[in-house]
Order: C-alpha cells, then structure tokens, then sequence
DNA sequence: AACTATTGCAACCGCCGCTAA
DNA sequence: GTTAGCGGCGGTTGCAATAGT
C-alpha cells in the first residue's frame, strides 16, 4: 500500500518540537480540529497568515493614518508571520498532538494499580497497546509501551514472570522458549492461545468463552476494576473542539475523531477515580487543570465552552525550567480555561449553577444516573471495588463463581468487549444528551449502540 | 569535576488496513 | 480489481537527564 505522502517530502523538519511547533499546532487545533492531518502543517501556518492579512488590510482602510507610509496594506504584516506553515509531516503533527499535546492527558508517573492494569491487560492483550491504553484514561499507548519496556519487563522478570507469556520463567524456561523475534507483534504472537494455560488474544478469548463459562470471569474482572474507567472515560476534547467550531455534524470514521453534539463534557471532564478513592485519596483528575485538589471542583463549574473561550485558553503552562519538556510532575502541564473570560470560569470557581441555569449535581452522580445508567459496575458507598478474582486463577481456568455473578458477568461480557475493542462510542449517547432523552430513552440509546458496537465486533473478529 | 553507564521518553520508521478514485 | 492516500499501530532509535564510578 502506498506510504505517507509527506515521507517523501524533504525539508521537513524532524526530532523534538519546539515551544513555538507546539503553540502552532495547539492553536490550530483547538481552532480549526485537525482535520485531515495532511494539511494540518501548512494551515497551521497559513491561517495565521490569512489572520494577519485580513486585520492589515482593515487596518489600512480604516486607520490609513497610521500607515501613511505604506504603500501596500501587505507591508503592515510582521515578517514573523510571514513564516511558512509548521515544517512537519502530518503524521508528525498527528503524534505530537496524540501523545503530548493533547488536554486530556495524564502526566506523571504511573501509579501501581495502573501498572497492575497494564500487565494484566496485557495478558489478555499482548502487544496491542493502542486497545490497553484505551482502558487507561489519559495514558496513550506510547507511553504505556515505554512503560512496559523499560520497568514492567524488568519487574516481571525480577519476580520470576515472563514478561511475554506472564507464566513463571522457570515453566517458560523448561518449555525451551521460543525464539523472541522482534518482528512487530512477536510478544503478543509468543503468547500462544492454544497452549491453555495463558490467555492468548482476546480473539483466542471471545472464541473461547463462547464455549467456557470459566473464562467469562477474565472479562468481569476488567469490568469491575477497568471498564468502570472506561466507561467513565470521555472522548478526547478535542472531539468537542472540533465539534464546536466547526459545528458541522459530518461523521469522520476514524475511531479518534467525532462529533459530539451539545454535549456538558464540561460536567464529565474529571472523574471519580477509583484507584483514587482506593489508595491514598490520590484523585486523578482529567482534562484540563490536573490539580489533585481540584477535581471536584473543576467538574462542576466548567462552563459551555464557546470557540471564542476556546481559541484564547489554549496555553499551555510548562515547568518553567524546562519549557520544552514534558515534565514528570502533574503540575508541570496544566491546561486552563480562560480564567479572565467571563463566559468561562475558573478551576478554582464557585460551585452552584452553571451558565446554562441547570442545576449541578456531583460528577459520580450524573455518571451513574444519567450518563452510565449501566453503571452498577461503580466502586460500593465506601469506594471499594467488590472482592477481586486472582489473575492467575484467570489464567488457569480454574476460577469459580457463583451462577448469580456467572450471570451478571455474561450479561456485561459483550459491554466489556466490544468497548475493550471499539472504544466507548460516546457519540450516540452525546445525541441522547443532546436531545434531553429521558432516563428510560437513554437506555434504549445504550442498547442501539451495544448492538451496533457488537455488530461490528463480530465483523471485526470475523476479518482476524 | 569528568567520564561512563543507565534510564526514560519522545519521536521516527515501516507496515497494515481502510477507503475512495 | 487496482492503486494511491491516509490514519493508525507497534517496533525501534536517538537523545537528554540522571546515576554511578
């Protein structure tokens, strides 16, 4: 199939992105949306240009005075704007959006109840990184691969686990393991899905629960300990950028794009993090302003966002001694909202009413009523999670349960499925929202899409 | 202080699947 | 049916920061 166009293209810039790739890239974004990432490059420049060209001349008719010694309105545009769009590939563009750019990205170090995730996930998974970071909000796939490579390999290892089968090296070690190739999905090819003691894919899975209820319990766990967050996960904002600036309703087919119609995202955009909750309070708010502290607060008084609100509350504030880093700490990458805008608000705004007059109510409680009314998958009163299931039994089949779980587990199997492959499509139930459904409508929109979601489940294990 | 080794992570490379012409 | 364009994914590399000597 044909490459990238753009790979062909010299001159183009490589290696780390400045500060000044980055704002260009982030304005045009969360202005514009990405679009199709081909052009985004030269109309992340262009449009500046534009901007800058259409005010010079307004300015030269209105204010001529000013520019009596001017010939030509195009003279009035500074020579630093006259700088060609930015000098990256779109696929460039696209990564330094996805794994750094992005607003809803969590920074900091990953915490063990996200390393457990990851290396049960990966159990399931193998190598498919993009589906395990689905399952982790604000973590892209690159980051959980970094992640694996250089410290969960080396900690499985150290306790006598194979990081590429997950059973005991010392097994491995008498089966004469197979030849790690590095071709690009050895790891998850190694697992073997036939071998019945390791969960090969989730391929392997679906064909086998189908026929072993004892496998079920794999993906009830995840249920409760993961799919609650990836129910709870919203779509990236700038799914709303998009949306709202545009304010088209095309339905782009790409799984990391689409519209969200009228949706309060602002209400969603931090969450009731279980792990949180689980170990130390340590809540880890999304979206925006990753203030521990401020979670609670930011979710309920973030106002209807407005593409002007938008197009101003992009900057971004980086750890000041190392602007073109990333930084480590969650504090040295806040994304805010316009605080000085009096149509938006403040993370540290007062809570009540939003702009929109509707009563607020706790995050927790919109998502478990109105947003997931499927969500008995929530954390108990105390915040705890109901008893877990021993990974290795999962692995071994040899897990028990009662028939009353076995059935709540079924009836959620293909949630946790289809979502672990599709991600959660958030579109119809933003409609739903949209159009002010009724609890009971909003279930019936959930179930359209489960069975829409399942229907291309099928068709895509059908194609493996 | 200087050098080397290690680590962590951002970014690139190359391939694949999907889609439209 | 073929081809090209594109987005996406996983493997790999390169480099800056850090630790160790």
């Amino acid at each position: 199939m044909g490459r990238h166009s753009c790979c062909y293209k010299q001159k183009l810039r490589k290696g780390l992105w400045s500060p000044e790739e980055d704002e260009k890239l982030m304005n045009h974004i969360t202005k514009h949306g990405h679009g199709c990432w081909s052009t985004v490059p030269k109309l992340a420049g262009t449009i500046k240009i534009l901007n800058t060209l259409f005010f010079s001349i307004i300015h030269f008719h209105c204010f001529p005075f000013l520019s009596k010694n001017t010939s030509s309105p195009s003279l009035l545009i500074p020579a630093q704007l006259m700088v060609a769009g930015l000098q990256r590939c779109g696929k460039s563009c696209r990564l330094r959006w996805i794994n750094y750019l992005r607003p809803d990205l969590k920074r900091g170090a990953f915490s063990q109840e996200e390393e457990d995730l990851i290396i049960e996930l990966h159990a399931v998974l193998g190598n498919r990184w993009s589906q395990i970071a689905t399952r982790l909000p604000g973590r892209t796939d690159n980051e959980i691969k970094n992640l694996w490579n250089s410290s969960i390999k080396k900690k499985l290892r150290q306790k006598g686990i194979d990081p590429n089968t997950h059973k005991p090296l010392a097994e491995v070690d008498r089966k004469s393991a197979p030849t790690i190739s590095t071709e690009r999905t050895s790891e998850s090819s190694d697992i073997d899905p036939s071998s019945g003691s390791a969960i090969g894919n989730l391929n392997h899975l679906l064909s086998e629960t189908a026929q072993s209820p004892e496998l079920l319990p794999v993906l009830g766990k995840h249920r409760k300990e993961t799919t609650s967050l990836a129910h709870l996960r919203v779509p990236p904002k700038e799914l709303f950028l998009d949306q709202l600036v545009s304010g088209h309703d095309n339905l782009p087919s790409s799984r990391s794009t689409g519209p969200i119609p009228n949706f309060p995202f602002q209400q969603l955009m931090c969450y009731s993090n279980e792990f949180g909750s689980k170990h130390g309070g340590s809540t880890n708010s999304l979206w925006f302003n990753q203030n521990e502290s401020s979670c609670s607060t930011i979710s309920t008084v973030m106002p209807p966002v407005s593409p002007s609100t938008l197009s101003t509350s992009t900057g971004i504030n980086r750890s000041p001694d190392n602007p073109n880093s990333g930084g480590t700490g969650i504090q040295s990458n806040q994304f805010y909202w316009d605080t000085n805008n009096p149509s938006s608000s403040s993370s540290k705004g007062s809570s009540g009413s939003n702009s929109l007059g509707f009563e607020l109510q706790s995050t927790s409680s919109i998502l478990e009523n109105s947003i997931f009314p499927w969500t008995d998958l929530s954390p108990d009163k105390n915040g705890h999670l109901e008893e877990e299931l021993k990974w290795p039994d999962l692995l071994h089949g040899t897990f028990t349960d009662t028939p009353a779980t076995m059935q709540n587990l079924s009836q959620s199997l293909y949630e946790d499925v289809v979502k672990a492959e599709s991600q959660f499509n958030m579109e119809g139930l933003c409609a739903a929202w949209s159009q002010n459904l009724q609890p009971q409508q909003h279930l019936q929109v959930v179930s359209d899409l489960y069975d829409k979601d399942l229907q291309r489940m099928s068709l895509s294990f059908e194609n493996i």
